[in-house]
DNA sequence: TAGGCCATCTGGTCCT
DNA sequence: AGGACCAGATGGCCTA
């Protein structure tokens, strides 16, 4: 392909391109560039964002890359699934034995939770965070 | 400098 | 036919 359609701010000109080329198609590509460069912006990263400001961190205002929101968010339905099931909101959710992971360890968001109420954790804390 | 992450482009497929 | 969605390719930016 000779002609790259390249972002620009500038329709006119790249319609005045698109004119000396004389290529209908190129101009829909370029729309289409469009529209999936919105898509991505407005649909995508906005899910991406709202999904980023349910999933607690610490700092909160914590930089998460995508994957990390994706694998993250995962952990915490996990999370509030195992204190849904022990119907306990106080203590951390360890794992039980149904589940997947046969070891009893603390999840990422009990651990953290863990760690701003206790200023120190003690080096032979049981708990490994996952 | 290598690797991770991201935005953008692109072409294919599916849907209306 | 045109738009939405998707995945692969690519290049730029940032950080350890």
């Amino acid at each position: 392909m000779e002609f790259q359609y390249q972002y620009t701010e500038n329709w006119d000109t790249f319609g005045s391109q698109c004119r000396d080329t004389g290529s209908a198609p190129v101009k829909q590509r370029y729309q289409a560039n469009a529209r999936e460069r919105d898509r991505t912006q407005n649909s995508v990263n906005m899910a991406f964002n709202a999904l980023r400001m349910l999933i607690p961190t610490e700092p909160p205002d914590r930089k998460l890359s995508k994957i990390e929101i994706l694998r993250l968010a995962g952990s915490y339905i996990t999370h509030l699934d195992n204190q849904l099931y022990t119907g306990d909101m106080e203590r951390p959710c360890l794992r039980n034995d149904n589940c997947e992971h046969k070891n009893a360890s603390m999840c990422t968001f009990c651990w953290s939770t863990l760690k701003k109420e206790r200023s120190t954790v003690t080096s032979n804390n049981k708990f490994v965070p996952y």
